[in-house]
RNA sequence: UGGGGCGUUGUGUAAUGGCAGCACGACAGACUUUGGAUCUGUUUGUCUUGGUUCGAAUCCAGGCGCCCCAGCCA
C-alpha cells in the first residue's frame, strides 16, 4: 500500500504517541474485529483503515481477530469472505485469531473472578433481570421516560456462596441447563448510573453448533466478557472502536483491572455515516433475500463486494477515508465526496475507450464505401506512458442519439443539420441531414459530409469547431451490454427510514444491450477498468464472455451541458 | 429523566492562545481534440451568553442543541 492517503496526524495518533512516550506502552498491537455474521461495508473499511495505519504508522502489528461468540448468527462462509475483501483492500495482518480461540482460558479468567466474589450465577429469567436493573421495558424510547433511571434491585442469587457458584457454572458449561435458564453476570454494582456497569451479563447459555468448536461449549460470551480479554491475551494495546462503544469502556476497565492482566486501552472514534448508503447488516441481507439487489456483490451497493464489482479501486477508498477525516463527531459525509475520489483515482489510471451507448447511425455521404482507415488515438492524456492505439474508421459511424438534434436547442454545439463538429482522432463532419420513421417521427440515421483535409480533427485553415463527439465505426464494433447504475435509494439516510421498502429507486438499474464498442473492447478480463469517453468510466463485469463484454458504471464524469440543459 | 459523548461554512475536516485554512458541493470565468480533462476566482463558518487575556475556535463558568445507552447482540 503506498501512504498517499496519510494526511494531517489524527486525534488517534497523538493518542498512541503520548502512550509510548510516557511508557504505557512499548510497542503497538491493533486489531480488527469483525463479527463473521456479514458481508464488510465501506463503514468497516474506516475502521479497517484506521486500525491498518495506526499498526504501520508505529511500526506495529494488525491481527486480524474474528468475533465469534454467538453462534447463533455466524458462519464460515463470511470468514472467507472477509478475509478476501480485506485482502483485496490491501490491508496486511499479521495473524488470524478467533475469539474462539480463547474460549478455554476465558474461562479459566471467570473462574477466578467467581472465586474473587467478582461473579455469580444468577437464576432470574430475562425479564426479571432487566426489570432488576432498574429501567423501563425495551422499546421505551428515553424522551418518552418521565422519571428518572432508578437504582437496579439486586437479584436473589447474588450472594451466592463461592462453591455454589463455581458448582453451577461449571454445570452450565457442561449444558445440564436449558438455554435461558442461567447466566453467569459480573457483581459491580446495581446502583451504577452507567446501565452497563450493573452486573453485565458475562456468560449465557446456548446449546448451539458453533463453526469453529462444534458442540464442546454450552455456554457462550458475552461481548464485553470476551472483546477486552481477548485483546489483553493477544497483547493489543490499543482496541480501535466505534464510538457507541465508549460507555462499555468503564467495564472493559473493570475487567482487566480486577483480572490484573495486560491491559489494552481502548479508544472510540465515530463510526462513518455516508448519506444514501445502507450500512445496516440486517437491512442489506434483506435487499439480497428479497431480491431487491442480485446478491452482496450488486454494484449498487456500498458492501466491499459491490465497490469491487462496480469498478471502484481500493486506492479511490482509501484515498476516500482519509479525506473523512477521523473524529468522535456525529457526522454525515456526502456521497458527492466519495465519487469524487472515485474519479480523481480513474481518471488517472484508466484508459480512455470510445463507446456508443444509445447508438444512431451516422453516414458520411462522400467517403469512399469499403474504405477502412486507423486512425490514432490517445489511451490517457492524464498519462503520456498510456501510449495510442488505432482506431479503424469508416463510411458508416455510429454515434450518440444525444449527439444530434434536428432541431437544436439553444447553445447546443453538437450535430444537427448544417454545423460542423470533430469526430474524435478522426475528421470534420458538416451534418447534411436526417432520415426518419415516417411513422413515429424517430430519427433513423443522420448523413454528413467530411473534409478530407482535416485528417486526425484539425483544419489546415484553422477553423474550429465548438464540439467534438465520439463515435464507433460500424465496422470492427463489438457489441456490448452496459448497466447503467443510480443511486439505490431515494433518501439520504436509507438505514434511518422508517419502512426500507418504500425508499427504494424503482430506477436505479437500467441495462443496455444495444451499445457499441471499439474492437478493443470485444475482449475483457473481469475487473478491467476503462473510460467511456464523454460518459464515464465503466468496469468489465464478471458477466462478460469472449465477444460479449459487459460494462457496469462506476460513475460519470460531471457533465456540465446536463446541468445546464435540466436547469431549464 | 440517569449516565456518556459531540458542537468550526451546505457537507466533512485543519488550526491547542496569534491572519479561521483545505477538500467536496455551489456559483462565475479561462482553456480545451472528452461541453465531461485541467486551471483560476467567488460565496458562506467557530452553537450561545458572559469571563480571563494585548489577543480566544482554543482557557474558565453558565445556557442551548444534537447523538448514544435500559439484548442472555456485537
Amino acid at each position: 500500500m503506498d501512504n498517499a492517503e496519510i494526511t494531517t496526524p489524527t486525534f488517534i495518533h497523538k493518542e498512541v504517541a503520548e502512550d509510548l512516550r510516557s511508557g504505557r506502552f512499548t510497542y503497538v498491537r491493533t486489531r480488527l474485529p469483525p463479527e463473521p455474521n456479514g458481508y464488510l461495508h465501506i463503514g468497516h473499511v474506516k475502521a479497517w483503515l484506521i486500525d491498518y495505519t495506526i499498526a504501520r504508522d508505529f511500526g506495529g502489528e494488525l491481527y486480524l481477530r474474528f468475533d465469534d461468540t454467538n453462534p447463533a448468527k455466524e458462519e464460515t462462509e463470511f470468514v472467507e469472505a472477509i478475509k478476501e475483501d480485506t485482502q483485496w483492500m490491501g490491508i496486511e495482518w499479521t495473524k488470524v485469531t478467533f475469539a474462539s480461540d480463547y474460549f478455554d482460558q476465558l474461562y479459566e479468567w471467570a473462574l477466578r473472578l467467581v472465586k474473587k466474589g467478582l461473579a455469580y450465577v444468577d437464576d432470574q429469567t430475562p425479564e426479571e433481570m432487566s426489570a432488576g436493573r432498574g429501567t423501563l421495558p425495551r422499546g421505551t424510547k428515553w424522551s418518552e421516560t418521565e422519571v428518572a433511571v432508578q437504582p437496579g434491585v439486586e437479584s436473589p442469587y447474588r450472594n451466592r456462596p463461592v462453591e455454589e457458584n463455581l458448582d453451577l457454572l461449571e454445570r452450565m458449561k457442561r449444558g445440564e441447563f436449558p438455554d435461558g435458564s442461567r447466566v453467569l453476570r459480573a457483581k459491580i454494582d446495581m446502583a451504577h448510573p452507567n446501565l452497563v456497569m450493573r452486573d453485565p451479563v458475562m456468560y449465557r447459555i446456548m446449546h448451539a453448533h458453533h463453526h469453529r468448536t462444534g458442540k464442546k461449549w454450552c455456554i457462550y460470551p458475552m461481548y464485553d466478557w470476551s472483546h477486552g480479554q481477548n485483546d489483553s491475551m493477544e497483547g493489543i494495546t490499543h482496541s480501535l472502536c466505534s464510538h457507541e462503544y465508549i460507555i462499555h469502556r468503564p467495564l472493559y476497565e473493570w475487567f482487566l483491572e480486577q483480572l490484573d492482566e495486560f491491559r489494552s486501552r481502548q479508544i472510540e472514534f465515530s463510526r462513518l455515516n455516508l448519506t444514501y448508503a445502507m450500512m445496516s447488516k440486517r437491512r442489506l441481507r434483506k435487499l439480497v433475500e428479497t431480491g431487491v439487489v442480485r446478491g452482496w456483490d450488486d454494484p449498487r451497493l456500498t458492501t466491499l463486494r459491490g465497490l469491487r464489482r462496480r469498478g471502484v479501486s481500493p486506492q479511490a477508498i482509501r484515498t476516500f477515508i482519509a479525506q473523512v477525516g477521523e473524529t468522535r463527531n456525529d457526522t454525515w459525509v456526502e456521497m458527492s465526496v466519495f465519487e469524487a475520489s472515485v474519479r480523481d483515482d480513474l481518471n488517472k489510471h484508466s484508459p480512455r475507450r470510445m463507446a456508443v451507448l444509445r447508438p444512431l447511425k451516422l453516414v458520411i455521404d462522400n467517403y469512399p464505401a469499403g474504405q477502412i482507415e486507423e486512425m490514432e488515438a490517445v489511451n490517457n492524456p492524464e498519462d503520456p506512458d498510456a501510449g495510442t492505439r488505432k482506431v479503424p474508421f469508416s463510411k458508416v459511424l455510429y454515434i450518440e442519439r444525444d449527439d444530434f438534434r434536428d432541431e437544436p436547442p439553444p447553445k447546443y454545439h453538437r450535430l444537427f443539420p448544417g454545423n460542423e463538429v470533430r469526430l474524435r482522432y478522426a475528421y470534420l463532419v458538416t451534418c447534411t441531414g436526417f432520415a426518419q420513421d415516417p411513422e413515429t417521427g424517430e430519427v433513423t440515421e443522420v448523413h454528413c459530409t467530411y473534409d478530407p483535409a482535416t485528417r486526425g480533427g484539425n483544419a489546415p485553415d484553422g477553423r474550429k469547431v465548438k464540439s467534438t463527439i465520439h463515435w464507433v465505426s460500424v465496422a470492427g464494433a463489438a457489441q456490448a451490454e452496459v448497466r447503467l447504475y443510480d443511486r439505490l435509494f431515494t433518501v439520504e439516510q436509507p438505514d434511518a427510514a422508517a419502512d426500507p421498502d418504500t425508499i427504494t429507486n424503482p430506477d436505479s438499474l437500467e441495462v443496455l444491450t444495444g451499445c457499441f464498442v471499439e474492437p478493443l473492447l470485444a475482449q475483457v478480463t473481469a475487473g478491467e477498468r476503462v473510460q467511456f469517453e464523454r460518459n464515464g468510466y465503466f468496469c468489465a463485469d464478471p458477466d462478460s464472455a469472449p465477444g460479449k463484454p459487459v460494462f457496469n458504471l462506476t460513475v460519470t464524469l460531471k457533465d456540465s451541458w446536463a446541468k445546464f440543459e435540466h436547469q431549464k
